[in-house]
DNA sequence: CACGACTCCTGCTGGC
DNA sequence: TGCCAGCAGGAGTCGT
């Protein structure tokens, strides 16, 4: 589910039934998911409000409050995971790990493979910026600070292709491998190009790319908000329309010429040999 | 420091 | 139909 749209989606679905509400359980089902989920959640969260629902890069951060105790829930959601709320009579499922039983539903996270997390930070919302998971984390592409200037400078250090250098979430967070294939085709600049061989000009191009797809990403998914959030909504209303992003061998939109799919550190890429370069 | 390879886990798909 | 290899939208660690 996780790129920085589609966390974005449901902290926007989440956030209004979630701020103000009381946290009158907690259930931890999952001995671990990249890390053990803190057990002391269990009597910490009981009687706490929620004050607020965040998201920094793809981490989901839920401000908690009751008398003797503050602190933030960091949620990740891996590469499988989704946060839904389902009636306090849900049975529970294989993949349901833990959740947040509030006084008329129950918000459940779901992760069948296990790569996501459940951490906390102790202290007032300021802090949980400070826990190790997001202290290193990179600049946000949707802020004024993203700017072409700032990107050709970051990378200018930076020899290897541009497309996995873009997914590096030290640099920028968010960007995963969808919209980082995404955002090259909308530029025209190739994956396999040495993200300090590329121009100024071209960074001038790139980032608005990077944003705008992200956007329409985001704009995308908030249509479909409420059926994300109260059912079961597939993956697939999230998704913007692809320009090349799995569509290997298919005729690229722009030009006609094949998509072509390669392998970068680990990771599928998609681009079109005609526009890109 | 920067980079790529490897790793965690389960489920789905496509080819035989 | 069944089996199995390969792959999946993330990110940490380790060796070079």
């Amino acid at each position: 589910m996780p790129e920085l749209p589609e966390v974005e989606v449901c902290r926007r679905g989440l956030a209004p039934e979630l701020e103000g509400a009381l946290i009158e359980g907690v259930k931890i089902r999952a001995p671990k998911l990249r890390h053990e989920i803190p057990p002391t959640l269990s009597t910490l969260l009981p009687g706490c409000r929620i004050v607020a629902v965040r998201r920094r890069g793809k981490y989901l951060l839920i401000d908690c409050h009751r008398a003797e105790v503050q602190g933030s829930l960091i949620i990740h959601l891996g590469m499988s995971g989704n946060l839904r709320f389902v009636p306090l009579d849900q049975p529970v499922g294989k993949h349901d790990h833990f959740e947040l039983v509030l006084s008329r539903f129950i918000l459940r996270l779901s992760d069948p493979r296990r790569f996501g997390a459940v951490l906390w930070q102790a202290g007032p919302p300021a802090l949980a910026e400070s826990h190790p998971a997001l202290a290193s984390q990179g600049i946000e592409p949707l802020t004024e600070a993203f700017t072409a200037d700032w990107l050709y400078r970051a990378l200018a250090k930076r020899s290897g292709p541009i497309k996995p250098t873009l997914m590096d979430a030290h640099l920028v967070v968010g960007i995963g491998n969808i919209y980082a294939s995404e955002s090259l085709f909308r530029a025209g600049i190739s994956p396999l190009r040495a993200a300090n061989r590329i121009g100024r000009v071209r960074y001038e191009v790139l980032v608005p790319a990077i944003r705008s797809t992200l956007a329409d990403a985001i704009a995308a998914g908030g249509s479909s908000i409420r059926d994300y959030v109260h059912s079961d909504g597939g993956a697939g209303c999230f998704q913007i329309q692809a320009g090349v992003y799995d569509r290997a061998g298919q005729p690229c939109l722009r030009c006609g010429r094949a998509v072509r799919q390669i392998r970068q550190a680990g990771r599928s890429t998609y681009y079109c040999p005609g526009c890109q370069h």
